[in-house]
DNA sequence: ACAAGTATGCACCTTTTTGTAAGTGCCCAA
DNA sequence: TTGGGCACTTACAAAAAGGTGCATACTTGT
């Protein structure tokens, strides 16, 4: 078995070969996360949870028929989904106006506002690098059965 | 790109309804990436990678055994999976050194690094809201079946 | 000799996540 | 009447993602 349970730590020999290298960086502050990366991502690793909040960060607050067709490709379903758990999450604030055609809309709360502000140097990394990543992707599409 | 929605505008009443609002911050510069987030979110978004990534960025280069070991409950299909992942992405290199017991690094190339800088702020966001998110992480566990 | 560590590969299986399609109640326009 | 839009909801797949365990080839420590 290769380490993974961790077992009683029977290790007489010769113990600490390696230390786990960089403790500092990472606050290791409440139990459960590693770091405060581990944390954030924790909250809004989902297919469109950092797109909704980037979504919403650019423009008021959005009905939600119009993220839904902002966001390609996106599914009723999980559209919802994923707006209601950014709603318990304390991320989105979602107003009913409780009117006869229903209408409601979306919009970030200051948590979330902080988060979506986060994102943008992924936004830009994105951007920046968007021939390198297009052509990774040509190359996992156009060699289809292996690499991934 | 506040309020507008392209009301340029129909008075005509029925066709062109409501267009997909907020179209300038994201620059669609490539077939299938709807904005720099989507192409970045495309090449990092798995369990593990942005912690290798992180980790790697913060250490020199690490031998396989050290990273295991590191990402606390990280198996090695899954690690050795992301790194490779990685690899073929550019953003990791990995070096292998032919010894007779394997020995092997990686390290990041300064693709990689350019991300692992672009994840800092989802790190600090995460450090600096972590009782939020440790109270929201109380909230689904404790309540169970029912919120996600 | 035997266990353990090194860096992986592979088959098999479970859990999570995401997607599809259809349906709800209500209103307006053709 | 039919059709469409609004904001969802639900049941039922399909597809990822992740995990476990065994195996390899070789060395070192006991």
């Amino acid at each position: 078995m290769t380490a993974s349970k961790t077992k009683t730590d029977s290790s007489v020999p010769s113990p600490p070969p390696q230390t786990v290298p960089p403790e500092g960086t990472c606050t290791p502050t409440l139990p459960g996360f590693t770091c405060g990366l581990d944390a954030t991502l924790r909250i809004i690793a989902a297919k469109w949870k950092p797109l909704i909040l980037y979504f919403l960060a650019q423009g008021g607050p959005y009905r939600y028929g119009e993220l839904r067709r902002a966001i390609r490709d996106v599914s009723d379903k999980m559209l919802i989904q994923q707006l209601k758990e950014l709603e318990s999450d304390g991320l989105v604030k979602r107003t009913d106006y409780k009117e006869i055609p229903p209408r409601v809309d979306y919009s970030l709360t200051p948590l979330g506002h902080s988060l979506a502000e986060a994102l943008v140097p992924l936004c830009s990394w994105g951007t920046e690098h968007m021939e390198e990543v297009s052509r990774v992707f040509a190359k996992r599409e156009g060699w289809g059965a292996k690499g991934r």
